[in-house]
DNA sequence: TATTTGCATTGTAAACAATACAAATTTATA
DNA sequence: TATAAATTTGTATTGTTTACAATGCAAATA
């Protein structure tokens, strides 16, 4: 079912498919909690013993260049990395790093710069700030 | 004069000046070209020899804390900063990493997502894209 | 059915950025 | 001047990411 998800995924952004590169893109699709490399290959790994990290670094740089995957660089400490791809913002805490989805503002989807220097293929938005609970945690 | 500059950019941020966040913050008004860590630390060397890496990571990263500078994470392989508080985006070339300033889109400024999750303190725009000689390199 | 071909995967080694930490230095304050 | 506080320095360390060569695998061809 999700499994065949991933696998039209991949065929979608003409990506070969392969056990490794479904697993991945099945984790993706079932989890839109902004993972790591090592949050996906530590999670995939119970499933696939033999798979490499190497590969996970490799098959997720590969999405994101297909354009089957977002490359989150939000936090400068970690590279995450988003299967929904549609447009959509992103929020960050500052105190804790949780990372939230946010809508785009009206109007947003549609803009691109104009300009004669270069040709856009992507487009991010993010906020940082402090969330909710961390916020409380000061106040008390 | 843009020693002047410096130190009073400091003092309105809040942020003790020395000898070393001021040649910092000097070298960010001087140099819109969002300098890395190492630019930075190699450029500013020739004027003060016993300079410490360490000492502008510290500076810069406490700079980006107190909004005297903005740190961009856009480029998965090295952080840049930007003195340019003002309110701008970023295009990023996918082939050769250059980094180029972009007009927001009129209102963008001032749009913040409402929400009783968070608190926005900072908002980045930034597109990913081929730059012009890079798109040209390809064609021919 | 064998052979070839080429891409995908693996795993180790290495590069590199970024941080931690403690000593040294400088600056501020009594 | 003495004392305390803040800043800087430099080394050691951490941990993520890449490079690369060897291996595996599957489709295409003979």
């Amino acid at each position: 079912m999700s499994e065949r998800n991933a696998l039209d995924t991949l065929k979608h952004y003409g990506i070969h498919p392969s056990v490794q590169r479904i697993a991945i893109m099945d984790y993706l699709l079932k989890h839109y909690t902004h993972p790591t490399v090592d949050e996906v290959y530590v999670s995939l790994c119970k499933d696939i013993p033999t798979l490499s990290k190497t590969t996970v670094y490799n098959t997720l740089r590969l999405f994101s260049e297909h354009g089957a995957a977002q490359m989150l660089t939000i936090d400068e400490k970690k590279i995450c990395f988003d299967g929904n791809v549609t447009p959509h913002a992103h929020f960050m805490c500052r105190r804790c790093g949780k990372l939230l989805d946010v809508d785009l503002p009206e109007g947003a989807v549609d803009y691109l710069p104009e300009s004669k220097e270069f040709r856009v293929e992507e487009t991010h938005v993010y906020y940082k700030g402090i969330c909710k609970s961390c916020a409380e945690k000061t106040d008390a």
